[in-house]
DNA sequence: TGAGCGCTCGCTATATCCAA
DNA sequence: TTGGATATAGCGAGCGCTCA
């Protein structure tokens, strides 16, 4: 392999794996821009690209305008403070596994914004004991950064990054930083929509873009290559994990400012094919934004944009609000679309509010038809069904009692 | 006045998903 | 493959309203 040649040639191991060192250090600035730290004992190589704020990341949003008072709300930061793009510090790992114990981060990806640019910075350990000097330059960033960005970095950057600042004997509380985790924010607006919410098909599908996969390489095989490099030294492939990594550190941010950008003012601007829109009202609505939520659900069908989903949630609110009337409109068309949910609000409607107990029962024996169908391993929803059929008849029979015995 | 019902809230259990 | 965050479903308790 690479320096398999050359290991027969040296006499004295420790010059020999001196000069192995050199060679592997010179390979990696022969194949991949960047340069060495300063540290005597074992340098990290960190790479540098900068992305100018007009030139944009091919086109995508890569720069957040605003933070929008529900994202705030949602990271459970406080939306008083004026937050801004040089807040923030987007973190994105390599490692050699998953899992936590054991696992070594032999890549820090960073990413911040400075003046007119996006700056993403690289941190490489040519060598796994190099891992205490790689922390020298992120402790620097987060004592500058208030607010941390990451996707899925809650669950796996974060805890990573602890329990190796753990074992080098270091303390930071990464805990106490205010933390934006992308995928949740994403999975609460594109779980419908996308096939999944992985940051590669959110890219694809949100963003348009399309990672070559000659350049790129897939994340399972990230800690095998790294383990490769240490036996061969060979920096092509770890070429492809600096590229991998700067797509992330990137599209993190390009999806965070997307984000920004379209639940601020979601139906204003026109329909986005992009947006779930619905999605965005329970966003608001998990907020207490009623009138928000009400309004783009509102727009959503003035445009025919039609959806079980849709026409439940606005009827739900305009029963909340007393307005049977609308409520009912709604909880018809959900039934004309199948939706036992609004089938069931339209029994209550009409049992409660409208003592139309003939179509009432109409519409309940059409729910326990759906439920049979839909719910059949559920006999309690089956039973309740039955139980409001049987009470409608008993108030039907009522009913036409009273009105016989009604002097004309 | 009590029964029945709808609504909300809190709690627990479970399922799903994503990172390398 | 692991593990944490989150969503969802199901359940019971408590409260207020309506009606006989």
């Amino acid at each position: 392999m690479f320096f398999e040649e050359l290991s027969d040639s040296f006499e004295d191991p420790q010059s020999n794996e001196l000069q192995i060192k050199e060679l592997i250090h010179q390979a990696l600035l022969d194949s991949i821009p960047g340069q060495f730290t300063k540290h005597p004992d074992y340098p990290v190589y960190c790479n540098r690209t900068e992305y100018l704020i007009h030139s944009q990341n091919e086109g995508l949003p890569l720069f957040p305008q605003t933070f929008p008072e529900v994202l705030l709300n949602w990271a459970g930061m406080d939306s008083n403070t004026v937050w801004t793009k040089e807040d923030l510090l987007v973190i994105d790992l390599e490692t050699t596994g998953l899992g936590r114990g054991g696992i070594l981060a032999f890549m820090i990806g960073l990413g911040y914004y400075e003046d007119d640019k996006y700056v993403v910075e690289q941190l490489f350990l040519p060598e796994p004991d190099a891992e205490i000097n790689s922390f020298d330059r992120l402790m620097e960033l987060l004592e500058q950064k208030s607010v941390l960005v990451t996707f899925n970095g809650k669950t796996f950057d974060i805890p990573v990054l602890e329990s190796r600042f753990m074992h080098n004997q270091l303390w930071i509380n990464f805990r106490k930083k205010e933390h934006i985790d992308v995928l949740h924010i994403a999975r609460r607006l594109w779980r419908k929509k996308a096939p999944s919410c992985a940051l590669e098909t959110l890219e694809y599908y949100i963003l348009g873009q399309i990672r070559e996969k000659e350049l790129d390489i897939e994340g399972s095989l990230i800690p095998q290559t790294y383990f490769q490099f240490l036996i061969n030294g060979d920096p092509e492939m770890i070429r492809r994990i600096f590229i991998h990594n700067q797509h992330d550190v990137l599209n993190t941010a390009s999806l965070l400012a997307f984000i920004c950008e379209h639940i601020e003012h979601p139906v204003h601007s026109g329909l986005d094919y992009r947006i779930d829109y619905h999605a965005v009202a329970k966003l608001y609505q998990s907020q207490g934004h009623h009138h928000i939520t009400k309004h783009i659900l509102e727009e959503l069908i003035q445009q025919d944009i039609l959806s079980p989903d849709i026409v439940y949630d606005l009827g739900m609110i305009y029963k909340k609000e007393s307005d049977f009337d609308r409520a009912e409109s709604c909880f018809r068309q959900g039934a004309e679309l199948n939706d036992v949910r609004a089938i069931h609000e339209l029994v209550l409607i009409l049992e409660n509010k409208r003592k139309n107990y003939p179509e009432a029962i109409d519409v309940c024996m059409q729910l326990y038809q759906y439920l049979s169908w839909s719910y059949p391993q559920n006999p309690k929803k089956l039973e309740d069904a039955q139980k409001r059929l049987s009470r409608l008849q008993l108030k039907l029979d009522k009913a036409a009692i009273l009105t016989t015995k009604t002097p004309r």
